[in-house]
DNA sequence: TCGTGCCACGTACAAATGTACGTGTCGAAT
DNA sequence: ATTCGACACGTACATTTGTACGTGGCACGA
């Protein structure tokens, strides 16, 4: 299924304003990026071709300006580049990775507080038997 | 400080295994490599010597075979990696890579034990002031 | 109708990456 | 002395990535 080249780190980055902003036009994404670092219209244009042709999203002409639609879903793609990550630095053990991430990068008081209760339902739900 | 071009993916897996034997050879870190995954013995002596351009090692002829040793911790690496990553991802908030992680990817009863103990510890170190 | 701004689209191009070959050398076994 | 196996080391080379320029069309205001 669905064999499609990975997003480089830039064009990942781009993918997820596009996600976040929903369908958009270059202009929007560009503006959109722009708020958080200094990039070029053209980049973010070609990133956004280079998206596109790798099977991420899809496009089509709205009077005049092209409209870009993500073509995956955000889960989709954080799973697999989770996954490649933590394959790659941690030999696929995935908890060096959370305990670096609570340990390592704080996290505030209502992080706590829903973690804890994410556990609790990950755990009673492990305990009486829970589908794969 | 010490800036230096970051690791590549496969450079990466590379380096891991270094860490992971010790210094080493590149025999042994290929032999340690070929269990996982396919690769050339000369591919991996090009990651190693890219790996040292870079910095993130050192290396020094140990009678006929070039001995590699880690120059760079691991965790400042992770760090740097998943920094990268989550800003990217998910424009800097760790939670949701969090989330993914022990939602997506399965916990097993201990990890879910450890997780549990590793929130309690630092939810009552937050409570009574700790360091930054 | 002429200019001007906005954008699509083709093209560019150096650097990084993945992957490896070939040559030369040194030490050990024959 | 000859051969062979192990390696270092230089080199190669197609792709991918980061980053952008330039050309040309079209819509809108002057």
């Amino acid at each position: 299924m669905t064999e499609r080249p990975s997003l480089s780190k830039s064009e990942m980055e781009v993918a997820r304003v596009l996600w976040e902003i929903g369908p958009a036009t270059v202009r929007e994404i560009h503006a959109a990026m722009e708020q958080r670092r200094l990039i070029d219209f053209a980049t973010v244009q070609t990133y956004l071709r280079r998206i596109e042709g790798k099977g991420y999203a899809c496009s089509e002409l709205q009077n005049r300006a092209r409209l870009y639609t993500a073509a995956a879903r955000p889960k989709t793609v954080i799973r697999e580049t989770v996954d490649d990550l933590v394959e790659r630095l941690f030999g696929g053990d995935s908890m060096p990775l959370v305990r670096h991430l609570i340990e390592e990068r704080g996290i505030d008081s209502d992080e706590i507080e829903e973690l804890r209760s994410l556990i609790e339902r990950l755990d009673s739900e492990k305990k009486q038997g829970g589908e794969s």
